[in-house]
DNA sequence: CATCCGTGGTA
DNA sequence: TTACCAAGGAT
């Protein structure tokens, strides 16, 4: 008889029986009203996992609306412009994912007569369409078997099979994506993969998972040995640096000069107040802001002064029509348009 | 393989 | 306030 306390009895289901579990718990408590989920179309999916990469699913909701409301499906979106694409994206962060998709539509316009490959290894070959991506659209658009590993199901798979470990290392990384492999189901592939993220999403989360309502409490590793809450194992952290940074603001009755960064480095291609590369000399300061990054902190000064290059005036109202960073788009509305 | 790339929510 | 982190990918 296996005794569920005792550390070394506790054996994982099998794949069968493990897809078998998921998939009910998911029809009852999985989520199945999610906006890509109402047309599971090529399109709509390709859309969703690109706004979806390191991106929370109440984030990503009205950028879906929008976007699909925007550009309906890929021929609209391959012929859309760059601003017209970044102007959509604009606030969701990670701009280079908005500039993959509009290369993707694109690409599938033109290399692959309009429709999206249903292979993780085709897939592959569109822009922004990573491991993880290419076996999400492989099961949730085409609903044929695929692999899928995010940050939910290293998560789940760490603490279901007790995996030790950095869960980024590569010899880790490549251990999850090998049950992942070995798991996925031959049939019913998008509801399965449907299932892992809803169940790492709602139930098996980083903090405070709610392991009595788990349908998979009976054979999980981390919960019979007491270590839910050590695995997956924490990286290590880092303090992040800070750098400060100067904008100019010119605003006049005709608007506000804004200039278009560079492809490279933060905020690609958007529009923003010109940045110096120092705080000028009797600067006539005209307010401040703070801003994080994922990788750095940001504190910024905005001066009072017409850039030596000056570019482009564009009048207040016609702002929402142009890509602008976040945090420089609220210090106009708050400091400037308010006035 | 490590770093770069946003933003907002939450404890 | 601080720190963590979310349906990762490109380089």
């Amino acid at each position: 008889m296996i005794n569920k306390t005792s550390q070394d009895a506790i054996t994982p289901l099998l794949p069968k029986e493990f897809a078998h579990t998921i998939i009910t718990w998911q029809h009852q408590h999985g989520r199945n009203t999610l906006p890509w989920q109402r047309e599971a179309s090529p399109y709509h999916v390709l859309v969703s996992e690109l706004m979806l990469q390191q991106t929370q699913v109440s984030t990503v909701i009205p950028y879906f609306e929008r976007w699909i409301k925007v550009f309906p499906d890929l021929a609209t979106l391959a012929q859309a412009s760059e601003d017209q694409v970044l102007a959509q994206w604009q606030g969701l962060g990670y701009y280079s994912r908005a500039r993959n998709l509009h290369k993707a539509a694109g690409y599938v316009m033109t290399e692959l007569n309009g429709q999206l490959p249903a292979t993780p290894e085709s897939l592959r070959e569109v822009p922004g369409v990573g491991p993880y991506t290419a076996g999400a659209i492989t099961a949730f658009a085409f609903d044929k078997p695929a692999a899928i590993v995010d940050g939910n199901v290293k998560r789940l798979f760490c603490r279901y099979f007790g995996i030790n470990g950095d869960p980024n290392s590569s010899a880790i990384n490549r251990q999850i994506w090998t049950k992942a492999e070995e798991y996925k189901p031959h049939s019913n592939s998008r509801q399965y993969a449907q299932a892992l993220l809803d169940l790492g999403a709602t139930i098996c989360t980083p903090r405070n998972p709610k392991c009595e309502l788990c349908p998979l409490q009976q054979s999980c590793n981390a919960l019979a040995t007491d270590r839910v809450n050590l695995l997956p194992q924490k990286r290590a952290k880092r303090t992040l640096p800070t750098k400060d940074g100067y904008f100019a603001l010119d605003v006049n009755a005709n608007g506000v000069i804004l200039v278009q960064r560079s492809a490279n480095g933060i905020w690609p291609r958007l529009w923003c107040l010109p940045e110096l590369s120092e705080l000028p000399p009797r600067a006539q300061v005209h307010g401040s802001f703070k801003h994080v990054f994922s990788h750095y902190r940001l504190n910024a000064t905005v001066i009072n002064c017409t850039p030596s290059h000056a570019t482009t005036r564009i009048p207040l109202e016609a702002l929402a029509q142009y890509g602008l960073p976040a945090p420089i788009r609220k210090y106009i509305h708050t400091h400037v348009l308010e006035n």
